[in-house]
DNA sequence: ACGTTGATGCAACTCAATTGCATTTATTTG
DNA sequence: CAAATAAATGCAATTGAGTTGCATCAACGT
């Protein structure tokens, strides 16, 4: 997937945000992305003489403010983006392999009946597997 | 739920980790807890007992390894620990908003058929939640 | 009691996340 | 188009969880 200049100012514009170079790229990166980006790797995909990485990072968590992205995942200690695709979110699965992030396609139903004040949350939670992913588990 | 001085002592003398006062102090911490701990809250919750965190650090890691505890958590950077309760994994809800990390009763089982490579790796995973937790909703 | 081996205490280190501040720049406004 | 304004950037410093090296200590099988 991957987005143009145009599609990326008006997604900005439309969230009330500059189009500055770096933010641009950041959103080129996330754009092209299969899997959720840490932000060191957000770094490495832009080429490390770029841009501060402080203004990358402030622009990830900018962009996770505006809706635009979110954090699909914080395992070992890394906050991972990915962009906020319109649709309903679909799952992702955490290796405590090799840590790799993988999305999953949408259609995980976890079929939750559970009453009281927790109902809620769970509905509109996120979903995440965490174990080994198959590279991971052949090696094993 | 509670575990007795010899409870401890036999359940390390399973898994070959010799019984220190601080590894029984840290087992006591987490059998007590009703919600998986970070390093950090275990420490607070031996308080006065002032063990050296690397110690405990440490204790926590080879509870994991032996199987004895477990991560149930990596959220915001932290590891949470628990105590690896006999039958099958429980899922577990993040709270996105206060950061803390609560055990959902099982049977939650999110039920995903997926054919090809990812199908065992999704059906050995551990389930996790992430979203608002109903204290967090109410503030909102 | 002894000796082996694992555990402890202390300190140092890595790395992601986060923030302060002076400077620059995108966008608004006249 | 140029000035005004608010946002963004670059650089540097800080936090905090996780991690490790090493000398000393102690659990526990013999
Ligand atoms: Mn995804
Ligand atoms: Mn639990
Ligand atoms: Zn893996
Ligand atoms: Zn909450």
């Amino acid at each position: 997937m991957s987005i143009t200049d145009d599609e990326a100012r008006t997604l900005l514009r439309e969230s009330a945000l500059r189009a500055t170079a770096p933010r641009l790229a950041v959103l080129r990166v996330l754009a092209e992305a299969p899997n959720p980006l840490s932000h060191t790797e957000v770094l490495e995909c832009l080429g490390k003489t770029d841009w501060d990485p402080a203004t990358i990072y402030r622009n990830l968590i900018k962009l996770r403010d505006a809706g635009v992205a979110l954090v699909a995942s914080h395992a070992h200690g890394m906050d991972r983006y990915e962009l906020a695709h319109g649709d309903g979110h679909h799952p992702h699965f955490v290796c405590e392999g090799c840590g790799r992030v993988a999305c999953l396609p949408a259609g995980l139903t976890a079929s939750m009946s559970m009453e009281g004040p927790w109902a809620t949350s769970i509905q509109n939670a996120m979903v995440q597997l965490r174990g080994e992913c198959p590279d991971c588990l052949a090696k094993a």
